[in-house]
DNA sequence: GATTTGCAGTAAAATGTTTTACTGGAACGG
DNA sequence: CCGTTCCAGTAAAACATTTTACTGCAAATC
């Protein structure tokens, strides 16, 4: 029991080479070594059960092969179907490419203290991840045009130069707008999200109002309500602009969570949703399928925008160019549920 | 433009100290060092915007800083609110004592490869939790009275010898019972989780009918059905014991997500959740106070036990101690809202 | 006055890799 | 036969810290 754990110059010796020998032949990128070099080597390293110890690796190059998902701090941060995805997708890509995910919140003091930056200062990680960003975040200006590899995921920002990767939420906005058209409605309202701190979902706004424009629907802005992306709070919303107009015809919620609001404000009218009124959600969560009436949305891939955006976050610490930023869209798609049916 | 990055070396230079001495300031336990010293030293690193490597800080000890969160390849495996809660926990403990967290999923092909292992050995990671683990994970005999720092959070297990922190199900079963005798129910349903695999909700079951025993109320066999902790399985179950017996008037089931599955069901043979029968759940998750009736169930704090779990993993990397297990029940609370009433 | 104790700090070894620049010899072209 | 190229591998520097055992000196003790 002289040593407990086997290092690369053990093996070195037992196989009777140079600690570079072994190096090379553990980062398979090198050619020169002959092959009964390499099966000795390896022979060793299965006798003394060798693993490279991680933090040694990462030293000489200062990467730790390691990124971070930064979420901010909310009643649920990952309890959310939403970041749920948006994570897996990240971690598949990661793992796929030998890279570590660590999880960070951010929470007021977090943000007060640039915890963030002193995890790329300390070599904690070789890039960030930022999920449910809001125009109040303020501190993302730091990175404005920096070389720093953060990456905003499914959100952007116009005043502020950042790597992007986002839904097509201009597409989901004009998807939803042609099918309500499509089923005859025109006495249509829009139960919006946080329209004020983000940008996406006020584009799927200005998408949806701009498309119904284009077929000679005018939306009023008295029947946009905001419903802060709560089922609670659009329940409310719903109530509201039923008080509004107690004809209209077609709801678009801008996620399913808030539709799901609005159906129980139908049902508290004595109206049926999908039969009086037509809902339309947004996401495709799953309990969207499963909700009575089954739910008409858009349905935004959200793995795939995690996934994408580790391959771009990959790309981006390997090329370390600056001088690109990155701005990716990922499709949207239409799926017709129960919950909308043509006007009567 | 000389040096990128300042280190120890530049920081001891700039203040005229040796390595050693800045090194004793940063881990502020050492006393030896006089003030006028300490302060020249931490000017310096101030100037130098000095931050040490974590890379280097683990390797002469071994030491990550780091712990690991594996969970098994779900549908959706962050994406639920137990989880969401659990590593919620962790992640406030093990900041707050300068620990990162990384992220693992299970899948196949990982656990065949041992990579949980390898997040050991290479040190990555200085110890493992392990969330939603079932009797199906064989790979944990591994773990069997080994001194490998893996513990398992919200389950355990009676035939492998390992660390654990968990819900007192036991006791959430026998409120449960309480509650429904309490109201005056006697024709008693019970929809369980998968009990041939997970001992906690094998618990919950036993003690559900026990204490239904004890108060003389008899819970056949045929009367409890599997739901699999999922709304739809759940919404077959409560049919196939509504069709045993028409004139229930009680159904225990054995997560929220799974009485929301028996409201679907109640509907759908024209009765009223909370009127006509009464259904209890149990965790208390968000939806669970939004449903509709506001449903009763058993609170489980799982905040507070990822919480105590990293409490109590903290302890075990610092003490080193392979004799004693960890074994940890945190307390339930009983939540009385619409959906149980006493029997007409 | 010699010895002990405490203070404030330091030198050097240890941690485990990667990477750059080199080396000895064989084959090959002219 | 001489210079070049290739092959297969090596030596040594670099990465950034922690930790153990020491040191010089002043004050206190006997």
């Amino acid at each position: 029991m002289a040593k407990q754990r086997a290092n690369i110059r053990d093996v070195a010796k037992e196989s009777g080479v140079s600690l570079t020998t072994v190096s090379l032949i553990i980062n398979k990128n090198d050619q020169r070594i002959s092959e009964p070099t390499r099966q000795r080597v390896l022979d060793a390293i299965e006798k003394l059960s060798y693993t490279p110890s991680r933090l040694a690796r990462g030293l000489p190059n200062r990467r730790a092969n390691t990124l971070a998902i930064l979420v901010p701090q909310l009643q649920n941060a990952f309890a959310d179907v939403y970041f749920g995805e948006l994570i897996s997708g990240i971690y598949e890509e990661a793992a796929a490419r030998g890279f570590r995910i660590l999880l960070e919140v951010a929470r007021r003091d977090y943000i007060k203290r640039r915890e963030y930056m002193q995890l790329l200062e300390d070599c904690s990680v070789d890039g960030i991840f930022f999920l449910g960003a809001t125009e109040e975040h303020k501190f993302l200006k730091e990175f404005d045009g920096s070389d720093r590899p953060l990456l905003v995921v499914n959100n952007h920002f116009s005043q502020w130069d950042l790597h992007h990767v986002v839904c097509d939420y201009a597409a989901a906005g004009r998807d939803a707008a042609d099918h309500l058209i499509e089923l005859g409605h025109s006495r249509i309202a829009h139960i919006s999200g946080p329209n004020d701190v983000v940008l996406t979902t006020r584009e799927l706004t200005d998408a949806f109002v701009g498309r119904l424009a284009e077929h000679g629907v005018r939306l009023s802005k008295s029947m946009i309500v905001g419903g802060e992306f709560q089922v609670e709070t659009a329940k409310l919303a719903c109530d509201e602009l039923l008080a509004r107009d107690p004809d209209l015809t077609a709801i678009f919620c801008a996620n399913d969570k808030m539709a799901l609001g609005a159906y129980q404000s139908l049902r508290a009218h004595s109206k049926q949703p999908g039969k009086d009124v037509s809902v339309m959600g947004c996401d495709d969560i799953p309990v969207a399928a499963l909700s009575d009436p089954p739910m008409t949305t858009v349905r935004m891939n959200f793995f795939e925008v995690g996934a994408e955006s580790c391959r771009q976050m990959l790309k981006l610490i390997d090329t370390k160019s600056t001088d690109e930023r990155i701005d990716k869209r990922i499709p949207v798609e239409l799926v017709r549920r129960a919950s909308t049916a043509p006007i009567r």
